[in-house]
DNA sequence: CTACTTGCAAACACTTTGCGACGTG
DNA sequence: CACGTCGCAAAGTGTTTGCAAGTAG
């Protein structure tokens, strides 16, 4: 994998973040030190590093995939209103893994618990327009 | 909620069925005996069952959600090659929705476990272009 | 030098939404 | 018979891709 100005800031970008950032979000923000660098170029590069293995993609919270560097044992809260995905420990044993793999025979690139909810923020607002919610 | 034909229909293959379904599957499958029933209908109705409990909504192996009526505590092997969506058994314990309730102030509706790789089957297709894997 | 990577713009794929007609409770 | 739901089509949103120009090794 060949080594460019725009793959160096975006691997720098998520390795400083703790906002598991969107593909947007990415983008956006490695505009400011490059502000030519486009959107199918985002895309791409945070592709390879999730190959290499220097970042990974998660799935939560609908339709926007969003990017972490750390790749460590922890779950994830996503709120289903605003979207806000936190960080929460989980005693999930990551060494599953191994077992998994030689029950299903898939190549096991990594594990993410997920729980889907509703932020405290959130819920604020739902109690005022709950209607929605029992309809 | 109204208990109109499309919607016993849809929850109705939701439940008969084991794989995962996406949006666009339910409405080829219930367009079988609805021939006039819409995708807007379907994705309206996916996401109200979701709301009642009654589905889940699985946010695996990218772009596409997929509907699941089984809302058991089983975690999800994700190929990320061709999409496939297996069944498997984790060691997860489910209550533990309440302590990450008391920790976090979040409403939790649910938890997932998944795993994302390769199946066993593009395994073996990516070997034969495993060039690109380490480009 | 050569082949991978980029920026751009157009194409794609999936989902949501506005509207008038329909049908359930 | 009122109001939630439907079918349709158009619009939105997020992502991928073809191409010519640029650049790392």
């Amino acid at each position: 994998m060949r080594c460019t100005r725009q793959k160096e800031k975006i691997l720098e970008y998520l390795q400083a973040t703790t906002v598991h950032p969107t593909a947007e979000q990415v983008y956006e923000s490695v505009r400011s030190s490059l502000p030519r660098i486009s959107r199918g170029t985002v895309y791409r590069n945070l592709e390879k590093l999730c190959r290499k293995g220097e970042a990974i993609e998660l799935y939560i919270g609908g339709r926007v995939s969003r990017y972490d560097a750390r790749t460590g044992g922890h779950g994830h809260l996503c709120c289903r209103s605003c979207g806000l995905v936190a960080d929460v420990d989980v005693p999930f044993d990551h060494t599953f893994h191994q077992e998994v793999v030689e029950r299903t025979g898939f190549k096991v690139n990594g594990s993410a618990v997920q729980f889907n909810g509703v932020c405290p923020a959130c819920q604020k607002k739902e109690q005022k327009v709950k209607k929605e919610a029992t309809q």
